[in-house]
DNA sequence: GACTGCTTGTAACCACGGAC
DNA sequence: GTCCGTGGTTACAAGCAGTC
């Protein structure tokens, strides 16, 4: 509340409101204060942002000042999940082999040569070609192979989980471009996405399967109670179900 | 507490088939 | 031929029990 009347930055008007915005020195009337990018009305959301005299929503400062991915050199934005290494920030689905493209998983082991992220193999690789023998022959056109057998299994956090399971209950079978969009709002490249999506389908189709034996099973026990005292034939399919 | 071996769940992969 | 789905398999990671 102030005594003395103060000049709104936005309209140049006195603010003779009971109450203004005061944003490091500067007033606005609550009705002028305005993202200066997408002009949405800031005064009930929970924050907004000033820089060089503009104000900007969230979404619209992350686009203009945010860290940007320093593989794909788009925008950071707040929601969008990030890998770090050293000052470098990656999108999730960034932040992969620059030699074979694999996603790296949270605790794998990698390197940064020249802002270029690397896996632990094809790092070795680079070592042994350096130090070694110069070109074998072998890890020139398809290294890959000799790594073949070492599988890296993603580990998925709890909120990929829920993106994930909340999309398949929408839609257990998507197209490329709901895949792409998912990838996108869980951080997993399409590829992850798309696995999860054959892995859920098939575990459905088994869940589905072992309750119809226990069925099976139960109405089995169900009839041997029935036929309370029946013959032995009938207990020995029951604990062969079993 | 540390280590080992076994079991279980599941991500990733492969082979195959159908649709286009 | 390409793309995508399914079913089956493989390999990884975590949990657990047993042993020292």
């Amino acid at each position: 509340l102030k005594t003395e009347l103060r000049i709104c930055t936005a309209c140049g008007e006195p603010i003779a409101d009971k109450y203004l915005f005061d944003i490091d020195g500067c007033a606005w009337h609550g009705s002028c204060l305005r993202c200066s990018v997408c002009l949405t009305l800031l005064e009930r959301q929970p924050s907004c942002y000033f820089r060089d005299r503009h104000v900007y929503c969230r979404a619209d400062y992350a686009k203009t000042f945010g860290a940007k991915c320093s593989k794909c050199c788009r925008t950071i934005a707040a929601s969008d999940w990030v890998r770090k290494a050293r000052d470098l920030v990656f999108h999730l689905a960034c932040f992969s082999c620059d030699t074979c493209g694999r996603q790296l998983s949270t605790g794998e082991q990698f390197a940064l040569i020249d802002d270029k992220v690397m896996c632990r193999s094809h790092y070795m690789d680079t070592v042994d070609d350096g130090s070694n023998s110069s070109d074998d022959g072998c890890s020139s056109s398809d290294g890959y192979n000799k790594n073949k057998s070492k599988r890296v299994r993603t580990t998925f956090t709890e909120e990929q989980i829920q993106i994930l399971q909340a999309n398949f209950q929408i839609d257990s079978n998507p197209d490329g471009q709901d895949l792409e969009r998912i990838a996108l709002a869980t951080g997993l490249s399409k590829r992850v996405t798309q696995v999860w999506f054959q892995n859920s389908r098939a575990r459905q189709k088994k869940h589905v399967h072992v309750p119809r034996a226990q069925d099976l099973f139960n109405g089995m026990r169900s009839d041997l109670n029935n036929n309370n005292h029946s013959t032995n034939s009938c207990s020995s399919s029951n604990s062969n179900t079993s």
